[in-house]
DNA sequence: ATTACTAGCTGTCGAGTAA
DNA sequence: TTTACTCGACAGCTAGTAA
């Protein structure tokens, strides 16, 4: 394997072009500005302000509402990801990049069993176990977070993540995942998994493990779990 | 005036190219790679790779000594400022940048009156009315850093400046210099200016102001003034 | 006023190849 | 082995213009 972790999968001037909208604000909700004005302050034609955006939105890396006297432009979830990698990547390099640790207490609850499902396909297990390093557990353990840790776990969906590809079966598709390398417990190793392209509830947090951590802890609903998450996932050194 | 703060005079796919590098920790100090491995590790051809370098090279970003089984690259001080302004530019909208302040104390010293000189230049002085909005005195304000403050005084080397452009008359050219914004013992308003391409004594910093530093404070060779920058020089909203 | 298509230009790419 | 040249192909740019 020589997979490049640094492959953003967009070109270059089309991240330049998606830095200059979080300049303008399209970070934190949605700013209305039309293809002219773009362009004068990205230095160039109207005619490539204009591509550029729609190259961006076909690209899933900005979500536009085209409308008269200047578009709705915001930059998406996956978007921001995109310019995080590179400024993760910056700090690291730059700062001399003290891997940070964020560290989550939620409490223990049934969930509705689907992700043990999706866990069962064997293409998922698979790619675990490539990724990760075990064998997961057909099941996973949801916790859910406190509103006080929400902000964190924003943060968190930013940091670079392991992908796990999506794939069909003659019966349905199974849409890609981000999972993040955790310490349960402070004692077993797991992983948090995050469902891609589902407007999930962040509050959720659904943990896969090589062993069963509900007997391994005596978990009851209700009961506190802590996960812990370095990051930056690290690359080859 | 409408000049974009943004513009890095660099073409994106070079910045990613300069980003590769640092990825292969040519921002800390020479490192050997073939126009091929590196090409490998950029995803491209070995001879675009050879082109950027090239080019790079040419922009003053990066430094090679061209030899058989691999060129040594490093990335300049030019190149790295280049990255990082976009590092502090994402850290600022990203992270929801507080302002960082750089505090020094340095010891006055006698210093070659040369700075005079360079401020009686029409040119610099008009430029520095106009960036810095005072008129200077004709004088620098010579002060020795502590080691102990270089660190500090290297990162600072790193942040976006106010640039002053050089220029030629009759007799000789000047060259260009980066400012900084100051504030001198927390009372009186100033800047800390830099020479452009010169392989200046970090442990040197000359400072500006509109009025005779020396009288207002009743300074001494060996005194200690404090100089705080705050950074980054924020664009306009 | 917008956004975006078409046409033609320029710059960027990479295979081949020289040094 | 290197690095880097030439050149044909095409991606990205802008001006003009349509919708």
């Amino acid at each position: 394997m020589q997979g490049k972790d640094t492959d953003r999968g967009i070109k270059p001037f089309l991240w330049f072009t998606l830095y200059e909208l979080l300049n303008l604000g399209a970070g934190a909700g949605s700013v209305k500005i039309s293809t002219t004005e773009f362009s004068s302050s990205l230095g160039c034609s109207q005619q490539s302000a204009s591509r550029h955006l729609r190259l961006l939105e076909q690209g899933g890396l900005v979500s536009r509402s085209v409308s008269a006297g200047g578009s709705l432009i915001r930059i998406t979830e996956e978007g921001l990801r995109t310019l995080n990698d590179v400024y993760v990547g910056l700090k690291d390099l730059l700062e001399g990049g003290e891997a940070e640790t964020y560290a989550f207490e939620g409490k223990v609850f049934g969930g509705l069993h689907e992700g043990a499902y999706y866990l069962c396909q064997g293409d998922y297990r698979e790619q675990i176990a490539e990724k990760l390093g075990f064998d997961p557990y057909p099941g996973t353990l949801n916790l859910r977070l406190d509103a006080a840790d929400l902000e964190k776990r924003r943060k968190l969906e930013l940091m670079p993540a392991l992908q796990l590809r999506g794939f069909k079966d003659e019966e349905r598709a199974f849409g890609s995942a981000r999972c993040y390398p955790a310490l349960i417990n402070d004692e077993v190793e797991g992983a948090l998994i995050v469902a891609e392209r589902t407007t999930y509830d962040l509050s959720v947090m659904e943990i896969i493990s090589p062993i069963y951590l509900r007997d391994r802890f005596n978990l009851e609903d209700g009961d506190i779990v802590r996960v812990s998450i370095s990051s930056p996932q690290r690359s080859s050194p």
